[in-house]
Order: C-alpha cells, then sequence, then structure tokens
DNA sequence: ATAGCATGTAAGCAATTACTCACTTACAGC
DNA sequence: GCTGTAAGTGAGTAATTGCTTACATGCTAT
C-alpha cells in the first residue's frame, strides 16, 4: 500500500498523538510509531529526518489548531466575558477530545532536548496568551471588565490556570471531567474580572 | 570515601534533583547520577533496588518538604485571608529555589512508567489541595471569604494556577520570576475570594 | 584481631534506542 | 512501454539503557 509523503506524514503525526495518548511518551519510539501507522521503522525517516523533526511537526500541528479554536471564538461579535467564558469552554472541550496533547505538551522529555521544540511551545503559548490579554482589553473597552486589571498579567493568569487544570487532569489519568471545570472556573473568575454583579454571575 | 547507607541515599535525591534542573529527565540516567555522587554505576543499585525507586524516593522527599511549608504556614494564628496570600508566596519562594522539582514533576517519562508513582504525586497534589480546602473554609468561618464559595473547588482551582505558573516557569527556562507572581496571583484572587473591598485589597 | 556485613567496584548482560545503507517496488509523465 | 522519482524495506550499526554477577574493601562489634 503506497501513499504520498504528505498523507504518510500526517499518518505519522496522528499516530503520534494516539500513542501518547494510550501509553505516554516513554513509548514514542521511531518503531512504535511505525507500528502503528503499518509501516516498516526506516520508512518513518524517509518523511522525517530526524525523532525531533517529527515531534516539531506534531506540536507545530496542535499548536495551529488550538489557536484556530481561539481565532474562531475570538472573531465572533458578542460581549467579552461571553467570548471569554465560551472561550475557556471551547478550549477545554478541543483538549479534552485530544488526550495526547498534554501527554506530549508538558512531557519535559521532549522539551529539553530540543530548544526549538521548546520555542514552538512558547510562541503558540505567548500567541494565545495575547489573543486573551486583547479580549480583556475589549473588556475594559466595553465597560465590562475591571479596570483595574492588567490585560496582559490577566491573560496570563487565565492561561496559567487552564493548564494547570490540564495537568491535573493528565496526572489524573484522565479522570477529572476537563469539560465540567469550565462552569468551576467561571464561577472563581467571574467576580475577579467583571467589573460590577458579584452576586451569581451566571 | 565510604558513606553511610543513609548518607548515600540522600546525596542520589540531591544529585537526582540537581541533574534535573539543570539538563533536564532526559540525562536522568543512572549512570548520570552516579558521576554526579562520584561512585560508580552499580552502586546506585546498592542504595535502590531499581531506577523507578530512586524516583519514588525523590517524590516522597518533595512531596513531604512542600507539604511541611503549607502545614507551617497553615498553623500561623492570622485571618484566613493573611494565611492563604502567605501561602501562596512562601509557595513560590519554595518551588523557585529547586529548579528541578518542577523538572522531575511534570515529565511525563516519570510518571506514566510507574502508576505508584503518579500515585504518589496524586497523593501529594490532594493532601495540598485539602488543606487549601480548609483554609477557605476557615475563612468564610470568619466571614472574610465569600460565603457562594465552594471550598473543595476553589482550592482545586486554585493548586491549578499555581501549577500553571510553575509549568510556564519551567518552560521559560526559569526566566519568569516565579516569586514575583504571588503579587500578581493575589491580585486576581482577592476580588474572587474576599467577602468584600473590592477596591485595593493590598 | 577478626568475623560479619555493608559499601564499593569492574566487567558484562540483554534490550532498546535513533539512524543508515543497499536495495526493491510502485506510480506519474512521457 | 519506458523511465525517473519517491515510497518502502531487511539487515545492520553504534550507543545507551537498567540491571546483574563476582569479587574487593572498609567499618564495627565482639
Amino acid at each position: 500500500m503506497r501513499k504520498s509523503g504528505e498523507e504518510r506524514r500526517e499518518e505519522i503525526i496522528q499516530a503520534v498523538l494516539e500513542l501518547a495518548a494510550e501509553q505516554g511518551v516513554k513509548q514514542l519510539s521511531t518503531q512504535a510509531i511505525a507500528d502503528r501507522v503499518g509501516i516498516a521503522q526506516p520508512t518513518v525517516f524517509r518523511h522525517f529526518k530526524t525523532r525531533d523533526a517529527i515531534l516539531h511537526a506534531v506540536m507545530e500541528t496542535v499548536g495551529t489548531a488550538m489557536l484556530a479554536v481561539a481565532t474562531t471564538v475570538l472573531a465572533g461579535r458578542g460581549p467579552a466575558d461571553q467570548r471569554l467564558r465560551q472561550l475557556l469552554q471551547r478550549q477545554l472541550e478541543f483538549i479534552s477530545r485530544r488526550r495526547g496533547v498534554p501527554r506530549v505538551l508538558f512531557s519535559e522529555r521532549l522539551h529539553h532536548e530540543d530548544p526549538e521544540l521548546k520555542a514552538v511551545v512558547r510562541r503558540v503559548m505567548d500567541n494565545y496568551t495575547g489573543k486573551i490579554a486583547d479580549l480583556v482589553a475589549a473588556g475594559q473597552a466595553e465597560g465590562r471588565f475591571r479596570a483595574q486589571l492588567d490585560p496582559r498579567e490577566t491573560a496570563t493568569l487565565v492561561v496559567a490556570l487552564i493548564q494547570g487544570l490540564v495537568m491535573r487532569w493528565s496526572i489524573s489519568d484522565f479522570a477529572l471531567d476537563l469539560e465540567a471545570q469550565g462552569e468551576a472556573v467561571w464561577r472563581l473568575l467571574a467576580p475577579a474580572i467583571l467589573a460590577e454583579a458579584r452576586a451569581d454571575p451566571a
């Protein structure tokens, strides 16, 4: 069964995410990837020059997909608080359907071997944080968010909060209901962010 | 140079944390550990039956130390909001002085190989979350914290927030000023948690 | 002093790792 | 059909992994 290079590359990336979700990063050998795809191990190197190049491509793919989700939500025209809430929810749903993502993302094994790889992750994170900061600023301009908030600082903490939840979810072997955490997050964040209406911000 | 088993065990644990801080988890081979300690590689196995046992001991040591910090602060007699704020700060300071901790803690490589190891981490996290939940409940009893808060839920999110920050700190190669984040966290949390006084909760 | 035991080591094990090489086979364009 | 290119492979490499074995040595209690 012969396939185009483009197709195989995509298959390999998907295989990595599947393997990461199922067995963690430890079993991410080129042999395991090849077995999953259904090709011989050397064939993997036809499509990626090195093992790190595979992980690089995986990170790029995931990062692009995550940013796409954010961009879609942020492009909406509703009030900032609604969009922020929606963004949180959508992001949690997105990740909860892709268990391989945190496994790859939080794996120090991957980060540390290749500084370039880590740079990819940082770039995505910074980009993402920037989008939320813009949203916070927009909310302030609308008069819906507290004026005292520093948009950048607030965005950083919101992203950290989500990351922490995803980590806990991963460490709990996905036992935590990640999607359900969106409600809880909003319960905590609403009085911290919204300009008024401390009581029942549902 | 001959040392007691107890001494060597402690040296090995410290070596693991140092190596993790410097080079990430990838280089945590028994050979690297032995080199750092200054003994032959097989000697490592005199003191720990398996490699996983080493990591197990490291986790236990770190977890115990972290919980000790929390216990000390929580045993204080000040108002709950002061104690919470102090706990956040002390915890961030504690971790920022031990760079190996997040490297080991967030390393999926370590978690996934040994379910027992992961259980240790979970136990520490749950224990820690419980302590914060108690503190939140105490704050409510004092009338300083918002009565609507669910202590357990709030504690989970606070812990997640810290974890997320520590992750970002680790991914940024410790470029982030972790200790300084305490202020920012409190700026966000204060209006979310405190019962009144939205303006300037410094 | 010496017996017993814990600490130490050199040498080597099997397994796994990423990766290479020489070679074959499928397919698209002529 | 023929040909060039890209996909695919079996066999093998050097390096590293955690761990074992057989043996040496220092410390302590008698």
